[in-house]
DNA sequence: GTAATTCCTACTAATTTAGTAGTAAAATAG
DNA sequence: CTATTTTACTACTAAATTAGTAGGAATTAC
């Protein structure tokens, strides 16, 4: 049972991402890839995951990149992992849909505990917290 | 992130012997195979991880099996799937020796919080709980 | 001694995760 | 207006992990 470093490296993508907050500027994943020696195509990918939040405004070109649209004190770590990782859920029958038989299953309600440990533990952490 | 089916199918067993723990009797894993459509043979390579958590005595041969020499009261869920799993850290930094500049690290403290929260939970919780 | 069982070693298949490649489209500086 | 820089899109490959199988040796009850 791990974080992928998909996950992991969201997280850092964040971090550059909320440090240049409140400078204004775009960052681009180039600078953040010759930052932290990851390649930019890797981080290009992870960040087709991380789009989906909808934490950042965009400039394509020239001196352009993503620039946070939201405060990090209001951006939770739980928020991010879920964004990069498609699926933070420990086994599938607590997902929605999952388990047609979840009300008559002996460890459902173990799993789901643990599921919702797990989230709320990361939805308490911001952002902020980390950079 | 996910609990492997190895995780889930050693906590199977365990509920299977947990059952019979009043009974006295070994409970085979052709037994238990048969009941839960498990592989008979993915089932004893499950079993090897499980056997080093030391819950159990062993009578190989006819009417031999498996049976708890602990009261499930006392097995913690946790137990069972550290031993199932070999893996249950969220991120290799937070294992033992795990990453060398942990003292300096900005988030090493978040993945060894969730990593406490996980075992915490599964730790609170016992075998009896779920028969 | 035979049937049932665990124990041991080795292998294969499937799935997921990690990472790469190439190109198109957009935006801007100059 | 054009060269450059950047994101966006599509497709692929490689590595690692997880899941599952196979065959037989050792042990035991009857």
């Amino acid at each position: 049972m791990k974080i992928s470093t998909k996950g992991r490296y969201a997280l850092t993508i964040m971090r550059h991402l909320g440090r240049s907050y409140h400078e204004g500027g775009y960052l681009s994943l180039t600078e953040i890839s010759e930052r932290e020696k990851i390649s930019l195509k890797y981080l290009e990918k992870i960040m087709i995951s991380l789009k989906k939040a909808d934490f950042f405004e965009v400039q394509k070109g020239k001196d352009g990149g993503y620039k946070l649209k939201v405060d990090p004190k209001d951006i939770t770590i739980g928020s991010i992992i879920r964004a990069a990782e498609e699926e933070l859920d420990i086994v599938d029958c607590v997902k929605s849909g999952g388990c047609p038989n979840k009300n008559n299953c002996g460890t459902y309600p173990l799993w789901k505990g643990l599921s919702d440990e797990i989230n709320d533990y990361l939805d308490s952490k911001t952002l902020k917290e980390y950079l």
